[in-house]
RNA sequence: GCGGAUGUGAUGGAAUUGGUAGACAUGCAGGAUUUAGGUUCCUGUGCCGCGAGGCGUGUGGGUUCGAGUCCCUUCAUCCGCACCA
C-alpha cells in the first residue's frame, strides 16, 4: 500500500475534531503544563508560512509534554480587530464582523489542516462581546486606579490609516503597519500609564526565563538611566531644572539648553522673542524623523537677556533652545558640557561657546571625552582629584545638602497611547459630562457594544466614525444623570491581546475574566513562544497589564510567563521577505497539498536553527517527504521481531530517545530531525522488530503526528500513539562497548584506535604506538610527552 | 553612534566543558531496477595532489600538547534603538 497522505491526514483530523483528546482539563490530578503560541490576526489572506514555524514548534513540545504525564493547555484563538479588516470591509461594502467571521473561518480550517493538537473548545475571539466585556472592564479597573488618563499631547499621526499610533508602532517614521509618513499632530488621547510601571518591568525580568536578547531588547525600550535633576538659578528668577547622568562634570557646564517646547518659554520676556518664536515654529514642522536625520548639524537660538548661573562655579552662563534637546525626556533642558559631551560639544564648537575640562585624559580640543568613566576629576573646585564615581557620590549630595538638586532615575519609556480613531475596535467604556468630567460606563452596562453604523469611513478631521452617530453617543451620565457624550475612539490591536492568554484558562465565564480556581491553576503559562517584533509591543504591553491585575488582586503571579522563546523569520527562495509584490511567497496550503501536511511541519522543523532567520527551499521539502515514504516502507515492508528493542538497534535506539527528548527542550529541533533520519537509516540497514518500529513512532509522533497513528494502527498497538507514554532511556545503554580513541601526534590527527571503555592512560598509549600507522611515524623518535583524554584521545609530543 | 547577533563544503545546516570539523539533508556524479520516471535502492562527493601527503571554519595575530570554540585585531552582513542629556 501507498502511502496516501490526504486521505490518512483527513482520517486522523476528522477523527481528532470528533473525540477532542487534546481538550485540557481544569480539574485534574496531572501536572499542569501551559504552552502558548501568539494567536493569529486572521487576515483576509489567510495563513502564511510565518505562522507554521512556532505552532508546530509548539504543538511538539505541547503533545511531548502530554506524552509525558502532563495536563497540557495548548489553546488558540484570533485577534481579531483591527485596520486592515476594516479597510478591506471599506473596500468591498462588508460589514467588518462578517469579514472577521469568514476570515476565522478559513483560519480555523488551514490551522485543522496542520494537525495542531489546540484545545478548539476554548477558542477566544476578541471581537466576541463576551471577550471584549472583559477588556473593557480591565480598562475601567486602570482607570479607577487612575492609570488611564486623557491628555493633550503631540501625537503620531499616520497619514495613511487616518490614526493615532503609540511610539512603539512607529518604525524610522513611518506606520510600522502600512509604511505611510507619520507626522505629529496635537490630540486629546486616552493614555496608559505604563511608565508608572517602568522599574518592575524591567527589574522582574529577573524573575523569568526569556531568552537573552528579549530581555535585553525590553531594557533597552525602557532605558533607565541614574542620574540627577539640578536647579539652576537664572536672572528672570525662575530656576531651571535638568536631568544630567553626569552631576560630576557640573563643573564644565558653560551653557544651558532649552527644548523649543519648555513651558518657561510662554513666561519669559527675552531681549528676541522674535528670533525665539520663529525658530519654535520651524522646530514645530520638523517631524520626529526630520529632527533624528538633521542630527549632524546643530541649530538653534541664544535667549537674550537672561541668563543662568552655575551653582558651584556661580558664573554667569548663556540659555540657548535647540531643538536637539527632547521637549519629552527629563525636564526638556539640559546643562551642556562640551568638554565631556559631544552634542553637546558640537553646538559649543559652531556656536563658539566655551569648552572646559573637567576629567583628565582626553583631548577636548578634537573632540568630547566622554569616555571617562574611570577618570579623575580637574578644574573642578572642591571635587577636583576625585575619581569619576566618587565625584558622582560626592556632588549628588552636596547638591541634595543645599537642596539643589537630588538623585533621579529616568526612563525612556513614554506612556502609551491608546486611542485609535477607528471603527473596528472596543469603545472606550467612558462618557464625558460637562458637569462630572470624565466618567466610568457603569460595570453592569458592560459590554458597551460597537454600534451597527452606516459608514465606518475614516473622516479628515481625525475622528473616529463613531463621532458621527449621534444617537450612540448621546447618553446620560452615569454619576449624575445629566446629558454626555460617549467617546468615540477605540482601543488599539494591543488591547484584547494584552489578556487573551488568561480568558484561555475559563473561556464561558460569564462572571469574571475568569475563575480564581483556572487562574490559580494554570496560569503563569509555562512556555510562551512568539515573534521578536513583538518585544517591545505586545510582550511589554501583556506584562504591564498582568502587573496591574496582579496588584489589584486579579491574578495570582506578578508576571504572565515564565519562559519566553522566539523564532527567526521565513524568507523566500531568493533570500528576501516574502512578499507578494516580490512574488516569492510560499502558500501553506500548496505544500500540504502537495506533500502533505506531515512533510511541512517536519520540513519547517528541519529548516534550519529554529531561533534563526532561515531560507525556504523547495527542493529540501522533497527530502523530508522522501523520509516519510521511508518509514513508511519500512513499516510495510521489513518489520520482522518481537516487541524487545533488537541487539542490532539497542544502542541508537537509546541515544536517539536522549537526543530527540533534549533537543526538543533545546528548541533544537532541526538536529532531533536529524537524530531520527539516522535512526531510520540504521533500519534499513538491518531490518527493525517491532519494538525497534515502536520507539521510532513514539519519537516521531509529535513531529508527524499523522502518519505516526497510522501506522500505529496498522501494526496493531494499542490505543493513540500520541497518548502513549514518551520513552525512557538508559544512560548505560548510550554508551559504546568499545571506545574509538583518536591518536594525535603534535596535536595533528593519525589515526584511530579501539580500547576497552575507561581504559587507563597506559593501555591507551601502548595501542596507541601499537598501531602501524602510528608507529611508522615515531620510529626512530622519542615520545617526550603524553597527554590523555579519557575515552577520546591520546596526543604524543615526540622529538 | 549605542546595543545584540552572524560569518563553516556547491546549498540548508551539524559539532557538551577547547579534544577525530562537515552529522542530517539538498544538489551533483556514477551504478542497479524500470517501457518510462519529479520512483526506489546502492556508491561517491571539503579543497589541492596520481600518490605519500598538504591545506582547510570571513581576515591577521595570540594563548595551548591541541582552537570553529578562548583572547586581541580587522572586514562583511543582518536585526533592534537612535540628539534619551
Amino acid at each position: 500500500m501507498k502511502y496516501d497522505f490526504k486521505q490518512i491526514e483527513k482520517k486522523w483530523q476528522n477523527r481528532w475534531e470528533a473525540t477532542r483528546p487534546f481538550a485540557a482539563e481544569n480539574d485534574s490530578a496531572k501536572p499542569k503544563y501551559y504552552v502558548l503560541v501568539e494567536f493569529p490576526y486572521p487576515s483576509g489572506d489567510g495563513l502564511h508560512l510565518g505562522h507554521p514555524r512556532p505552532y508546530t514548534a509548539m504543538d511538539i513540545v505541547a503533545r511531548k509534554r502530554r506524552m509525558q504525564g502532563y495536563n497540557v493547555l495548548f489553546p488558540i484563538g484570533f485577534d481579531a480587530f483591527g485596520l486592515p479588516t476594516e479597510n478591506y470591509a471599506i473596500k468591498n461594502k462588508l460589514h467588518p464582523s462578517d469579514v472577521t467571521r469568514n476570515n476565522i473561518k478559513r483560519f480555523s480550517e488551514q490551522l485543522k489542516m496542520l494537525g495542531y493538537s489546540f484545545d478548539w473548545d476554548r477558542c477566544v475571539d476578541t471581537t466576541d462581546p463576551e471577550y471584549y466585556k472583559w477588556t473593557q472592564w480591565i480598562f475601567l479597573k486602570l482607570f479607577e486606579n487612575g492609570l488611564a488618563y486623557k491628555a493633550q499631547i503631540p501625537v503620531n499621526w499616520c497619514t495613511s490609516c487616518k490614526c493615532v499610533l503609540a511610539n512603539e508602532e512607529v518604525v524610522d517614521g513611518e506606520c510600522e503597519r502600512c509604511g505611510a509618513p507619520v507626522v505629529r499632530r496635537e490630540k486629546s488621547q486616552w493614555m496608559l500609564r505604563i511608565t508608572k510601571y517602568a522599574q518592575r518591568l524591567a527589574d522582574d525580568l529577573d524573575d523569568v526565563d526569556y531568552i537573552e536578547r528579549v530581555k535585553i531588547q525590553q531594557r533597552n525600550w525602557i532605558g533607565r538611566s541614574v542620574g540627577a535633576e539640578v536647579d539652576f538659578k537664572t536672572t528672570a528668577g525662575d530656576a531651571l531644572r535638568v536631568f544630567t547622568t553626569r552631576p560630576d562634570t557640573l563643573f564644565g557646564a558653560t551653557y544651558m539648553v532649552i527644548s523649543p517646547e519648555h513651558q518657561l518659554l510662554q513666561k519669559w520676556l527675552a531681549d528676541n522673542p522674535d528670533e525665539i518664536k520663529a525658530y519654535q515654529e520651524t522646530a514645530a514642522k520638523k517631524s520626529d524623523f526630520e529632527r533624528t536625520e538633521l542630527a549632524k548639524d546643530k541649530t538653534g537660538v541664544e535667549i537674550k537677556g537672561i541668563r543662568a548661573i552655575n551653582p558651584v562655579t556661580e558664573r554667569e552662563i548663556p540659555i540657548y533652545i535647540s531643538d536637539y534637546v527632547l521637549a519629552s525626556y527629563g525636564t526638556g533642558a539640559i546643562m551642556a558640557v562640551p568638554g565631556h559631551d559631544q552634542r553637546d560639544w558640537e553646538f559649543a564648537k559652531k556656536f563658539d561657546l566655551p569648552i572646559v575640562e573637567v576629567v583628565a585624559g582626553g583631548d577636548i580640543e578634537k573632540e568630547a571625552y566622554t569616555d571617562c568613566d574611570n577618570g579623575v576629576m580637574v578644574n573642578s573646585g572642591f571635587i577636583s582629584g576625585l575619581p569619576v564615581n566618587d565625584a558622582i557620590a560626592t556632588i549628588t549630595k552636596w547638591l541634595a545638602d543645599k537642596g539643589l538638586g537630588e538623585e533621579k532615575i529616568n526612563y525612556k519609556l513614554r506612556d502609551w497611547v491608546f486611542s485609535r480613531q477607528r471603527y473596528w475596535g472596543e469603545p472606550i467604556p467612558i462618557v464625558h459630562c460637562e458637569k462630572c468630567g470624565y466618567v466610568a460606563v457603569t460595570e453592569s452596562d458592560l459590554p458597551l457594544l460597537l454600534p451597527n453604523v452606516e459608514n465606518y469611513e475614516t473622516t479628515e478631521t481625525g475622528e473616529s466614525p463613531l463621532a458621527a452617530m449621534p444617537e450612540w453617543t448621546s447618553t446620560d451620565c452615569p454619576k449624575c444623570g445629566g446629558p454626555a457624550q460617549r467617546e468615540t475612539d477605540t482601543m488599539p490591536q494591543w488591547a484584547g491581546s494584552s489578556w487573551y492568554f488568561l480568558r484561555y484558562t475559563d473561556v464561558a465565564n460569564k462572571n469574571a475574566l475568569a475563575s480564581n480556581k483556572a487562574l490559580d491553576y494554570w496560569t503563569p503559562v509555562d512556555w510562551y513562544n512568539g515573534g521578536m517584533e513583538h518585544t517591545t509591543l505586545h510582550l511589554l504591553y501583556s506584562r504591564f497589564w498582568h502587573k496591574f491585575l496582579f496588584d489589584i488582586g486579579v491574578v495570582p503571579f506578578h508576571e504572565p510567563y515564565m519562559k519566553r522563546t522566539s523564532h527567526g523569520m521565513i524568507l523566500g527562495e531568493d533570500g528576501q521577505k516574502m512578499s507578494k509584490s516580490r512574488g516569492n511567497v510560499i502558500n501553506p496550503d500548496d505544500i500540504i497539498g502537495e506533500y502533505g501536511t506531515d512533510t511541512l511541519r517536519l520540513y519547517i522543523m528541519f529548516i534550519g536553527d529554529f531561533e534563526k532567520t532561515a531560507l525556504w527551499s523547495q527542493s529540501a521539502v522533497k527530502g523530508c517527504k522522501r523520509f516519510l515514504d521511508r518509514v513508511w516502507n519500512l513499516s510495510e515492508e521489513r518489520v520482522g521481531g518481537g516487541d524487545e528493542y533488537s541487539a542490532a538497534h539497542e544502542l541508537a535506539i537509546h541515544r536517539a530517545i536522549k537526543k530527540v527528548g533534549s533537543d526538543i527542550e533545546a528548541l533544537k529541533f532541526n538536529t532531533a530531525i536529524a537524530t531520527l533520519m539516522s535512526l531510520v537509516n540504521d533500519y534499513y540497514e538491518k531490518a527493525p522488530s517491532r519494538g525497534d518500529l515502536k520507539v521510532l513512532l513514539n519519537l516521531l509522533s509529535p513531529f508527524a503526528p499523522h502518519i505516526a497513528e497510522e501506522l500505529w494502527e496498522m501494526q496493531g498497538f494499542d490505543g493513540f500513539a500520541a497518548e502513549q507514554p514518551w520513552p525512557v532511556f538508559d544512560e548505560s545503554k548510550t554508551l559504546d562497548a568499545v571506545r574509538e580513541i583518536a591518536v594525535q601526534i603534535g596535536g595533528k590527527l593519525r589515526g584511530t584506535v579501539f580500547v576497552a571503555p575507561d581504559s587507563d592512560d597506559e593501555t591507551v598509549i601502548s595501542a596507541a604506538v601499537a598501531d602501524e600507522k602510528i608507529a611508522r611515524i615515531i620510529d626512530g623518535k622519542e615520545i617526550v610527552r603524553t597527554i590523555v583524554v579519557k575515552n577520546k584521545l591520546v596526543n604524543l609530543i615526540i622529538k
